[in-house]
DNA sequence: AACATTACTGACCAAACGGTCAAGTTTTTT
DNA sequence: AAAAAACTTGACCGTTTGGTCAGTAATGTT
């Protein structure tokens, strides 16, 4: 049995070698998805037995749910600091901003939710109905106090936040087609799209 | 061996289990992507037997790349169509019309795609390479051209296609996320979806 | 040093999977 | 009606895969 499961102390190995396997496996799932990615893998990319890593995690499945949790608590912090006190458009190119580095810093993360989210959620549906459901619908009340303000043009909350989503993660999701369209060229496509978005975007809002 | 590789000439059962074949798969592979889905799964879903599968597609891969490549076809159209002589922003908007369309009838071929591109596009790399990219380098110049004239604003073509692209499937490739957080709207997304995506666009393409 | 706990592994197992094949059935051709 | 061609399948095979387990090694505790 994993020790994750029946101890709460945890010792200095355990912490290290957990921090291993999830590396690893976040560089195997994020390329090859869960069905897709096999134990033998993430036991060699992490130099450890096939036994070893279920020694500290009960299956493969056990493995993905920890790194999806990990993702999820980091994925949403952008959008938690959205402040409503402050310029729109700002808070909005910055939310912008935030998320396009994400998808740069931490394409495998990216990925690995895009994984997860085409496949129908099977393990973060509780999480997208609940935590994701409720936090998006508190921002979606400021953007449209914003908007009866006539601090910005009347648009709709979740809308906005579907495109901002979906152009940002784009960028890493998608990278092999973005790099075939791009490919002489030299200039990274995140810097490039990041004054592009922020544009669109802010346009959109002007009131 | 499988009669598409040896033989030119199709009979009447060899269309219509090919046919129901492909469609069983496109279930499947759309549902599970490629390593995640089994010979035995497509058998089940189009009523045939696992050899018989077989005998009609040399092995599982070939019944996927047969899919792409169908897929890659009626997928690439609405960006032929985009017409130089015709109002810019009317142009823009019908295609955006169109790709959103796709991405409501055929949700099954989007995450097929999705898929494919996430794991780094091992079947269609050639095609992303050749057709994609001289049909996107043709379609830009248009649009810069649309920029010189001062009939739209300036902007990135590459990325404008990027933005579009990843706002219309994402509706279909992360309909899940889409559902979670729109649960009690009654509206269909794709509809609301709509008038949202011309509007951004043409308020950003507007001189 | 003796003991207890934690960490690790080679060998193994059952199930799942992609694919084959010989032998049968059905359809088409003559 | 007979021969040929096309179609179908149960049984089977080798490999891969997730997971187990008994036994060993390393580490920590007294």
């Amino acid at each position: 049995m994993a020790r994750s499961e029946t101890t709460k102390k945890t010792t200095r190995i355990q912490r290290q070698k957990t921090e291993i396997i999830l590396e690893a496996a976040l560089d195997v799932f994020s390329d090859f998805g869960f069905r897709g990615s096999t134990i033998d893998m993430i036991a060699n990319r992490a130099n450890l037995s096939k036994p070893n890593i279920l020694y500290y995690f009960d299956n493969k499945e056990a493995i993905h749910i920890t790194l999806l949790e990990k993702l999820l608590e980091t994925w949403l912090e952008p959008l938690h600091e959205i402040n409503e006190n402050n310029p729109p458009i700002d808070e909005i190119c910055k939310y912008i901003e935030q998320k396009l580095n994400m998808a740069r810093d931490f394409p495998r993360e990216s990925k690995l939710f895009a994984n997860e989210i085409l496949q129908g959620a099977p393990h973060v549906l509780p999480e997208l109905q609940g935590t994701l459901r409720a936090l998006v619908e508190k921002k979606a009340k400021i953007i449209k106090n914003w908007s009866k303000q006539g601090k910005i043009a009347d648009i709709d909350p979740n809308h906005l936040f579907f495109s901002i989503w979906a152009t940002t993660q784009h960028y890493a999701d998608f990278d092999i087609q973005v790099q075939s369209v791009l490919n002489d060229e030299t200039v990274d496509p995140f810097q490039s799209a990041s004054p592009f978005l922020k544009k669109m975007f802010s346009t959109m809002l002007e009131p």
